[in-house]
DNA sequence: TCAAAATCCAACTTAGTTAGTAGGGATACG
DNA sequence: CGTATCCCTACTAACTAAGTTGGATTTTGA
């Protein structure tokens, strides 16, 4: 698995608040309750997303988190790499500090590592907040069947 | 990281096969040897790549492993199948078996991981052992500085 | 026939990572 | 002042990665 349930998590956060632009700082139990992700886990990728400069916390009671920059400018790219760090390829990559093997510089293997490196992070990085919430609206419209307000977790997917 | 040790190893050695081709079979001993991997873990690479019908075996003394296809017809999508499995991006897609979110139907992260996905996969598929091979001895060509007699393991890149 | 060389197979180990949990501080609103 | 919130660190249980180990089977060659 290339992207951790932490990444996952993390992208739904910065959804949710992507959807709910009028809501004000959101605190991470509210996030938590809607997009079901485990609140103190929630805490930690938040902070991550802090530090990263995507999120600005506001602290206190009523306090909560807004998105620092605006959805067309926050890609899925920037949140995976706040929250796992700079994406990974292979073992054996010019920029890792893992043991390289002796033949660095003339190893085909590791420019294939590079290349799909390369190939995952453009696509991550044409896919913005403001793109996927889009999509995310559209298909709600073309999927009426979805059970709205069976259980929880649902009531996101309604812009406010 | 996305790719195993295990599947750089497999790589190597599939490369490696690729490479010396008038050898005829290749014991495990020696492809380890020749690229610096552990002899018993490249035995398991080796019956996971048997398995999956890239590679055949000889069995008793003289024994080894030949390519099962002409290096043309496998690519690197093949060999990290058989070594890894499905390429699996993020914890909440279609096929996988961990728990999924509850509005599978509706949710776009599991469509960024089936892009993402699509995308590694179309990378890897045009990539063959003879692309990687050619690629190997222009490299070879290309970069004269390079210490040949110094040390082990690099007697590999050049073809038999 | 028999030893050596090889594939084959399954169990074990060790270190690190992942996905949380727990517990407490710091800060701001009312 | 009390409550709600962010903030931070440490801990843990389960899993995975990267081998290691020990042996069984098959074939060649002397």
């Amino acid at each position: 698995m290339i992207f951790s349930a932490k990444c996952e998590y993390g992208i739904r956060a910065m959804l949710d608040l992507a959807m709910n632009p009028e809501e004000g700082p959101v605190g991470v139990r509210t996030i938590a309750e809607r997009r079901d992700i485990s609140e103190g886990f929630l805490e930690q990728i938040m902070g991550a997303l802090r530090k990263g400069g995507l999120v600005e916390s506001i602290r206190g009671s009523r306090g909560g988190y807004v998105l620092a920059r605006s959805p067309e400018e926050i890609s899925l790219a920037d949140v995976v790499v706040a929250i796992d760090g700079p994406v990974s390829t292979g073992p054996c990559v010019p920029g890792s500090e893992s043991k390289r093997c002796q033949q660095m510089n003339i190893c085909v293997i590791q420019d294939v590592w590079v290349d799909v490196t390369d190939c995952i992070m453009t696509v991550l990085s044409t896919m913005t907040l403001a793109s996927l919430k889009e999509r995310q609206l559209r298909k709600r419209v073309e999927a009426p069947g979805t059970p709205l307000s069976e259980g929880k977790g649902v009531g996101w997917l309604l812009p406010g």
